[in-house]
DNA sequence: TTTTGCGCTTGACCGAAATCAAATACTCGA
DNA sequence: TCGAGTATTTGATTTCGGTCAAGCGCAAAA
């Protein structure tokens, strides 16, 4: 792999501390993949093989139901997908799908789970990477059960835009059929939703959004640090 | 602490071999405390001071925003709750109250963190414990997003029969609002659901239920392994 | 036993979100 | 540049689930 990708990587605090020797044994058996867009990388109900982790490019995490699908969340470069089903040994319960063409970063479970048994720090690693992902998933729960469609859009917003500066204007980084899955609606409602946001201050064009008054959106959207803020 | 509790405790996977030594450190330092029934434990927001764990009775693990409140779970005797909190000492996302009278065992969440940095066997406990609850959220996730509330209910009664025996007929654990708000509707909506499931051999009287059309419910629920198996 | 309150149910109604259908608007490869 | 196939929007309609209000029944407290 890439050097500047193995710097990236030994930077993560999965492998924080983890001591060349460990990580080099775990990297070592890992490989570098391509995948071009709209590839299916898992399919839940499988039993792990490798864990993943996004070096470039967007994954979608969705799940199927009879013939419905609903995405639970969409990784971005440096994030792994699937610890706790390689953790456990269990089956995975999501599917993965590249959004955009990608490269993954694929390290073989067992030795995953080899280094989770014999190295403390590694376990330790996991053990607070788990936790953090079993926060951001509480409160993606609460999000769903206590806000609204409209709630849920307007906080994305307000969200995403802090993340690109606060500047009032960013670029979605997926579809909008994507994000309406991922916000739990069909992509009609997510549509009229965002003409509803127009009175907000909220202007669409294709994919790039401009907030222009953001007393009005956070007044609707009301963000809670503890359904919100990713670090609480 | 009695004798018998402590016993549980040790059998917990979480203090699976743990050690004599180290469990007792952890022990010591905790306490077994009695709680009257709706009583608040915990508040969301709140810094973690300990890392509870439910002896006898039952705990409600719910959450507000705005005037909206939702149950995330309800926790029965020897299981553990906001244990990620504790590790990564963060505030609690979520709040809890005792749905009846129970004791509930606390130990400091700063002997957990000390435990958790030092005895690489019980950091691999908790990483395990998490990596299940992880999981167990995504399921509930799931079932949120993919499922109707009559789905939902169906589900939830044929695997409660289940974990009884099998047999039939049970009672329910709790009130019906609590189950209302645990399975994502209000109380109308549980009461109406009900009484749709009628049509499916499901007979409901105070607290006791009688499924009498298994082949029905089971057509309707439809379980999925992926949504509903603890362990899969 | 009576009172009070809460849990639960039921009816009427409303609003949010899904579905179905159809009309653009893009995007990507030929 | 020209389609073919998606993505997105819009309108009409339905369904699901929530709100409000009233009544019933049980259970704990007086």
């Amino acid at each position: 792999m890439r050097r500047e990708d193995r710097e990236e990587v030994a930077r993560l605090p999965l492998f924080a501390g983890l001591g060349e020797k460990s990580l080099d044994r775990l990297l070592n058996g890992a490989f570098l993949q391509r995948f071009p867009a709209h590839v299916e990388l898992i399919r839940e109900g499988d039993p792990p093989d490798f864990l993943h982790m996004v070096v470039e490019g967007q994954v979608e995490l969705f799940s199927r139901y009879r013939d419905r699908e609903t995405t639970v969340s969409v990784i971005v470069p440096y994030d792994t997908f699937i610890l706790a089903a390689v953790v456990l040994d269990h089956r995975y319960l999501k599917s993965a799908r590249a959004l955009a063409p990608c490269r993954i970063l694929m390290l073989p479970a067992e030795a995953v789970r080899q280094a989770f048994d014999t190295d403390p720090v590694f376990a330790r690693g996991i053990a607070q990477e788990l936790a953090m992902a079993y926060r951001g998933l509480v409160q993606e729960l609460k999000n769903q059960k206590l806000r609204t469609s409209l709630e849920r859009l307007a906080n994305w917003l307000v969200r995403r835009d802090q993340e690109a500066g606060g500047t009032g204007r960013f670029t979605l980084p997926f579809d909008k059929k994507v994000l309406a899955a991922r916000l739990g609606m069909v992509p009609e409602v997510l549509s009229r939703t965002f003409a509803t946001l127009q009175a907000y201050g909220v202007t669409v064009d294709g994919r790039s959004i401009t907030l222009s008054d953001r007393e009005a959106l956070m007044n609707l959207a009301r963000p809670s640090p503890l359904i919100d803020d990713p670090e609480v």
